[in-house]
DNA sequence: TCCTTTGTACACCGGGCTGTGTACTTAACG
DNA sequence: CGTTAAGTACACAGCCCGGTGTACAAAGGA
């Protein structure tokens, strides 16, 4: 219900839009109040809704914050060779070593939302799209056949590897790495797996 | 809000069921209220807790339903050599050509319910190991060499195929066969290809 | 200093949800 | 026929949720 001793001033909406990762993530989109958002954030409901037109309004823009984040630590190390980027993506992400990989918050969204007009919805499928174009990038760069087709397919892995893993209780990146790389050394040309085919 | 016009008499638990199956993967649990439901089951609401003791409780029993019907259609075809079985089970459930495939119920309730201690939880973990098992079962009848490997990575992909078909909005299963047609060529012996190795 | 912007406190509304109480009706079976 | 199990109709309790109205307090630039 807010801040009840100390006034938190100022950054109001970055105190909603940094507790909402934290529920979201943890409890769920529906499982999460208000309220309790609030309170968690230290802000008053009434602001909230000053920022954000609707709970609805919150959860687009909670998952359009994930975009630039979550690829960029792979995609941007020049130091890897293309294969070893396409296997980066597969390891654990932000490996706490003894919690469970969180769900992918685009697909939890899709879900819990269910309803493909949402615009959360808009941005699950946006950045389903990106990232596999990403993946198909690094894969034309290190020589693949059909860049697209691996993008799609090592994007489909981690789609798996994400659901698997909330089902099971119980971590599926590694099953999605080993396939991975046997998609990746079928489909990039043998003599360019340690060197990007860049002349 | 239940049979208005007409009386439906003795068999409410099954109506209750069925109408679940419908309205629980066409909606999503937790958006479907019991008063639809006992209005799609042209049930009365009090019938309906008197044969279950809560909506947690249904939940439970309609995962429960799926576990015989799901598999049996794919494993039980000994027309099929043990390879050709793992493929059928790529190919589009109950295709409707111009609908998506929905989302596996068994995630769905896993992101939905997100208490794994929750008996439908259980039953979502229970399915999907079983599912691997029958997986597995296949390819070491196919004579894999590391069958149980195999079944956990084919089950991976059908989740990854569901999960990503939600998503996007758009159907991913043919991408996940493509990529099963991969592991399974890799991991069963290529003279065994059109041909069990029962002996 | 004053005034605008931002945030606060808190009660409250309407609605949907799960679940229940009660009195009544029907179907099946001996 | 009579008895009993199954089902019905419907109102209602209680809860939590998203969202709002109102009156007030503080920060911060001019």
């Amino acid at each position: 219900m807010g801040p009840q001793g100390r006034r938190r001033g100022r950054g109001a909406r970055e105190r909603i839009l940094s507790a909402s990762q934290r529920l979201f993530r943890t409890q769920g989109i529906n499982r999460t109040g208000m309220d309790q958002l609030c309170a968690e954030a230290q802000v008053s409901k009434r602001t909230a809704y000053q920022h954000f037109a609707g709970k609805d309004d919150l959860v687009a823009e909670y998952l359009r914050r994930f975009d630039p984040e979550v690829m960029a630590g792979v995609f941007d190390r020049t130091d890897l060779t293309p294969r070893e980027r396409l296997l980066a993506a597969f390891e654990l992400p932000a490996s706490g070593s003894d919690e469970l990989t969180p769900l992918c918050p685009y697909i939890e969204a899709a879900v819990e939302i269910h309803d493909p007009r949402h615009p959360a919805s808009q941005y699950a499928r946006d950045y389903k799209l990106a990232l596999a174009a990403r993946l198909a990038a690094a894969a034309r760069e290190g020589g693949a056949t059909d860049p697209e087709q691996l993008g799609e397919q090592l994007a489909l892995l981690l789609d798996g590897a994400s659901a698997r893993t909330r089902v099971l209780n119980a971590e599926s990146f590694p099953t999605a790495a080993a396939i991975a790389a046997v998609l990746i050394d079928k489909a990039l040309p043998a003599t360019d797996r340690d060197r990007g085919s860049e002349g």
